[in-house]
RNA sequence: GCCGACGUAGCUCAAUGGUAGAGCAGCCGCCUUGUAAGCGGCAGGUUAUGGGUUCGAUUCCCAUCGUCGGCUCCA
């Protein structure tokens, strides 16, 4: 769901199934437990479904949730009306008494601070419960009229999961049962199957298929290894984030994995981002950490010689490898590792020129956006919140809100639409963010595109401006294609596989139909090798059949089937990963065919 | 890191308180084939690791490691 629909979401009469849906589990689960044991704390609707949080004597099994779903079964039989009632605070208290989440609710509510998430709201509200049946709860609303309105076959259980209450780690982890609820049970049907599909399509699957990366249990977790099908994918991405970063003015650079520990104090990564950083070794007494981000190495460039505003803006690009101590439960596939290539690139340049390097930063999110076909995304401007100065953001509130407010200009006037996310920002500034999500639904942050007013200014980097003074530039931080290890973990799942013949690992797969075409087979493969297509002669005892199977499998955009007639006529039979068959196709206009497909990085096969 | 589930051959999965079996992949052979699996054979596992209970553990228990569903966090 986009942040847009939200708003029309939250009127439908989906919700509302969904928000009594959540009402009539919490009455499933509290009456599995004696009177007054069962705490339970927020159920809201959310996409596809609904959940409860509970904090309970015991764990919930999927026993458990097989006998809470029958349960709400039979309370939805009985059609029990949802009645709203407004009360008082003290009234409220009084009836939760012993449901201390409630209670906290409650309070939020009584100051007119926070809603049921946390989250500051503008006026106080008014307190109702909503009851039906034996079970009332704190609540908006809206709901369904009776829980007769919710279609018993088209409601599932799905998962339990632990959850924070009001979602901070520091507080107690609750039980949260996720369900999903639909008008029919067809819809019911086939949301499940959708979820089935996209497990084929998830990345974590594909890439063990297809031979795109592995993880060694010696290796370490959150470390990928790379397979040659991989190697492949991540050469032909830097050769064109080098192409496009040639055309936009950026000049390359390479520093090393390690850094002093001093650099980092510097650049403020400790104590800021320690957390997220590997433990420092020790080399006579001196500590030397992995790098988690390539910034202070680029600044260092940067302050290797005396810089004039003739040299602005440095764009300074590299695909650095760096290491993340993400903790444990957060990794996830490829798309969430503790090593990873960066596209990384820092521009330094005058306020003056902000706006359009920052935009220029956009355009080519745009340009490869493009390329990708990638058309699903949301744009997040992160920024800070005054709470979170010196603890998670630099103390420096003026240029916070002055940067912010460059940004949200920059792309006002660029007419490129965002939405506006707080304490989300980098430590160091305010960010652009290109969401994604992946074919189970985990939304990522694939591209960023980040403004520093901080480390320059702790680097002491300067350069002379026309009026012969000293200046502090900006830096902005950019990784449009992301990492290589998010990016192809996110394009795996976004071509299901079925990559663009440029980035396909095997471009094409020679085919005969006898032994008595292996030599022409070869003599094809030579001819696709001299134009540097990754291309094999299929050369083993299997039948063709087989052959192009595993070709398929391997989702090869390209199949050159040889038998007896394509020797004579010096022609393929040329079946495309798509099923499409074109026999008779000459060597030559396959090699013209192939060589503009892969030049123009068509999306077409 | 936290809550929960899971961990059998390269992959997908089966079985059992008496030291495991299939399909695919691999290897060898036969077949010489016209657009998604030709046939036969061989080989492959200290049942994640380490303890414990037991006459006996892969099966039961504990710990560790890893993976997965979430939470937190993020490129």
């Amino acid at each position: 769901m986009s942040y847009q629909e939200q708003e029309k979401y939250e009127e439908s009469e989906l919700y509302r199934i969904r928000h009594s849906a959540a009402h009539v589990m919490a009455q499933a689960v509290i009456e599995l437990f004696e009177p007054g044991e069962a705490k339970f704390a927020i159920g809201p609707p959310v996409e596809n479904g609904f959940y409860y949080d509970f904090d309970l004597p015991r764990n919930l099994t999927p026993d458990d949730l097989k006998a809470i779903e029958k349960r709400m079964r039979q309370i939805i039989a009985k059609h029990h009306p949802f009645e709203k009632v407004v009360v008082s605070a003290e009234k409220a208290k009084e009836m939760f008494e012993g449901q201390p989440y409630k209670i906290e609710l409650i309070e939020g509510l009584e100051e007119g601070g926070f809603d049921e998430y946390g989250e500051p709201l503008d006026e106080k509200p008014e307190i109702s419960f909503y009851s039906h049946d034996a079970f009332t709860d704190l609540c908006r609303g809206p709901h369904v009229e009776h829980t007769g309105k919710i279609n018993p076959s088209a409601i599932k259980l799905m998962s339990i999961a632990g959850a924070y209450w009001r979602g901070d780690e520091n507080k107690s982890q609750l039980q949260r049962i996720y369900g999903t609820a639909w008008k029919t049970s067809k819809e019911l049907e086939e949301h499940l199957h959708m979820l089935e599909e996209a497990k084929k399509r998830d990345h974590r699957k594909l890439g063990k298929e297809l031979d795109i990366y592995t993880f060694s249990d010696e290796v370490g977790p959150g470390l990928p290894l790379w397979l040659p099908n991989g190697g492949i994918l991540i050469e032909e991405l830097e050769a064109l984030a080098k192409e496009i970063e040639h055309n936009h003015n950026y000049d390359r650079v390479r520093t090393p994995h390690l850094t002093k520990e001093d650099l980092f104090h510097r650049s403020g990564h400790l104590p800021y981002y320690a957390e997220s950083m590997y433990p420092p070794m020790d080399m006579d007494g001196v500590k030397y950490y992995v790098k988690p981000m390539n910034c202070p190495m680029h600044h260092k460039i940067f302050d290797a010689r005396p810089r004039s505003y003739r040299d602005l803006p440095l764009r300074l690009a590299e695909y650095g490898t760096c290491y993340r101590f993400e903790k444990s439960g957060e990794l996830f596939g490829l798309m969430r590792v503790r090593s990873m290539q960066m596209n990384d690139a820092h521009i330094y340049c005058s306020e003056d020129d902000f706006e359009q390097e920052f935009m220029d930063v956009i355009a080519m999110y745009m340009e490869y956006f493009e390329i990708f076909n990638i058309e699903k995304y949301v744009m997040r401007f992160s920024t800070h919140v005054k709470e979170g100065l010196s603890k998670k953001y630099v103390d420096n509130e003026r240029l916070w809100l002055k940067t912010e407010e460059m940004v949200r200009q920059a792309m006002r006037n660029g007419n490129v639409p965002f939405v506006e996310v707080p304490d989300e920002a980098a430590f160091y500034g305010p960010k652009v963010d290109v969401q994604v999500w992946s074919a189970i639904g985990r939304e990522f942050t694939l591209a960023t595109n980040q403004v520093d007013f901080s480390q320059p200014v702790s680097f002491d980097l300067a350069f002379k401006n026309s009026a012969g003074e000293d200046e502090t530039p900006l830096c902005i931080h950019r990784a449009p294609l992301s990492t290589h290890e998010r990016l192809i973990g996110f394009l795996i799942e976004h071509y299901a596989g079925k990559f663009p013949v440029w980035l396909a690992p095997e471009q094409a797969s020679v085919i005969p139909i006898t032994d008595d075409q292996n030599e022409y087979a070869l003599e094809i493969e030579r001819k696709l090798k001299a134009i540097n297509v990754r291309v094999k002669a299929d050369l083993g005892s299997d039948r063709m059949n087989a052959k192009i199977r595993s070709a398929q499998k391997m989702q090869v955009p390209y199949m050159l089937v040889v038998g007896k007639r394509e020797v004579e006529e010096n022609s393929i039979a040329l079946r495309l990963r798509d099923g499409t068959r074109k026999d008779g196709t000459s060597v030559d206009e396959f090699l013209d065919m192939i060589q503009g497909k892969i030049s123009t990085r068509s999306a077409e096969l």
